[in-house]
DNA sequence: TTGTAGGCGTTATCAT
DNA sequence: ATGATAACGCCTACAA
């Protein structure tokens, strides 16, 4: 292995000096920067971390604790994870990955040994287990989610309440009185994770305000709880025209269950989806969606955690705007 | 932070004898265990990552090489990462998260600043350029899927052939005779990836044996160009009762332009999907499919990895056997 | 069975 | 603008 040292000989300087170019944190006259840089290139040399981390008191590692079981949507999971690593690269830094399954000693081991100098949550719930030990460790985090007490934490997360209310506002204008919002799985309701709450939230807020009669219906996302929630729909609210859908898994089967039923989108019922705009592409008729910028919540929560390990103020809770794209699976209500 | 040294005054041993209980290198009489773990616990000890990767040559972490942009399914690609994150654990590993837009410069940093002590591929493509720089520096790896040249390296893969030929005899066994075969992108088979052309091959092979005529045609997986490849094959051989599809992007386009067509599925026409098990059953009808075990292969890679680590001799290539499912969107070939 | 001490490759504080 | 050198926390060969 190419040391320091090794490249210090090399390029005819000291120890010390190397350092010093490779961290810039004194001034190197050009000439001798050149020939450091140079013997850097010819030997291959590259810092060995562990001394790195050891010596610089910062192993340049955040690690990102991602779930183990999955009920959003993997793909949007997926992008945020690749963008934390992308962005977190530009920093100069790596992504350790853990799974929550670890739990919140997970956060703990890597936090206490040095292993990361910061650590990114998903995932996070409202009175989650992992963020006592952050206030306890006093561990540089950001987490992506937004819990019940963000105080003295950085959150970034979708505005969901607007996200609903997007959605509401959008079929309101456009004449439908009687909207059904098909949902996650009752356990994620029942667990009262925030992201499912506050899209209800907003969602709800908005109708109320617009005067909509409003009904929303759990779905497992299967093709039979579709069916299920559909039919008591229909059966409660025969005049039901606009269907709001935030549940990935359910998006398939409502379409084909319109269609069985006669009803054509949008001429009959309109859909908006809560959804990544991939997705609500690839359905046909391709669906009016509501999508939060994925990517901006990986880079915002690598920010986050930039600016807390280098000392400077953050905010406690960042919310990204979501944006409703308009396709082919809305229109005007139908005239009755 | 809690160092080995505070951890023996505590427990009022030498430091060796703290570092020896916790490697378990040399025996250690009960009692002075006792204390050392009592005084570890005690304390909140947690060895520093950086200072034992310097002293011990090892930074217990593996470099997990992920592509940025990704053309197979997410779900499983992420699910591998996952399965890979949670075996590592189990050998007391870490998994570093890296993007391939690194390139193999990604691979060479993390091994050669001993960041990492061994590294995972996946998505290897044929002619992967990151294989030259394993090869250079003797970094220990295991790649997912299998280049050209797999000499002297540790592989794992589905065995995609023998997927392939499953498809085409459980097709042939229901007594389908003129066969379509709905495939990736144009740009997956042009640039060879090794997945598409060897479950093209199997089932090739197993058609040909079994006196099948077939057809493929590459998709795009959105609804146009299912469409558009469907209409072809309906064109050119209006006999083709079986479908099998490897575009999971495909399938649900696939299911309701049969259904548009008027063709009943599994009556009219069977379709057999090349997917995950949990995708195939969100269809309605839930489809036969052939799968691999996606979780196994990362434990596989993980276990490839830790054993040329541990200078344990590792087969070139392992091929996992994948397995048909058969649900309700295949069935005995319409009798005309 | 346990203790002592040198060294791993950097960083950063003194000097010069 | 550059050099020498003492940590950093752990591992392990060598002693006892």
């Amino acid at each position: 292995m190419v040391t320091l040292a090794e490249v210090a000989r090399h390029a005819g300087v000291s120890p010390s000096t190397v350092s010093y170019v490779l961290s810039g944190k004194r001034s190197i006259s050009t000439a001798t920067r050149k020939r450091v840089e140079l013997a850097i290139s010819e030997l291959g040399y590259h810092p060995h971390a562990g001394a790195r981390a050891l010596a610089g008191k910062r192993s340049h590692i955040i690690a990102l604790v991602v779930p183990l079981r999955i009920d959003v949507y993997v793909p949007v999971m997926m992008e945020i994870a690749l963008s934390v690593t992308v962005a977190a690269r530009e920093y100069g830094y790596d992504v350790l990955l853990l799974t929550n399954d670890e739990g919140p000693d997970g956060v703990r081991r890597v936090a206490a040994s040095g292993l990361a100098d910061g650590v990114i949550l998903m995932d996070v719930e409202m009175d989650d287990a992992r963020i006592p030990v952050l206030r306890e460790t006093g561990t540089h985090a950001a987490l992506i989610g937004l819990p019940a007490d963000s105080s003295r934490l950085a959150c970034v997360d979708h505005d969901f309440e607007r996200a609903g209310a997007l959605c509401a506002e959008h079929l309101a204008d456009l004449g439908h009185r009687d909207i059904a919002f098909i949902g996650y799985a009752p356990a994620v309701y029942q667990r009262h994770a925030g992201y499912a709450e506050r899209t209800l939230t907003g969602f709800r807020r908005a109708a109320d305000a617009r005067g909509l009669r409003i009904l929303h219906r759990p779905c497992e996302g299967s093709y039979e709880s579709t069916a299920g929630a559909l039919a008591r729909i229909l059966a409660d609210r025969p005049a039901t025209t606009g269907f709001v859908v935030q549940n990935e898994g359910a998006i398939g089967p409502l379409l084909s269950l319109l269609r069985t039923s006669g009803r054509i989108v949008p001429e009959d019922a309109s859909v908006v989806a809560l959804c990544s705009d991939p997705l609500a592409e690839q359905y046909s008729p391709a669906l009016t969606a509501v999508a939060g910028p994925a990517r901006e919540l990986g880079r915002q929560a690598v920010d986050l955690v930039m600016n807390r390990l280098n000392g400077r103020p953050v905010q406690e809770v960042t919310l990204l705007t979501p944006e409703l794209t308009r396709r082919e699976s809305s229109g005007p209500a139908p005239v009755r």
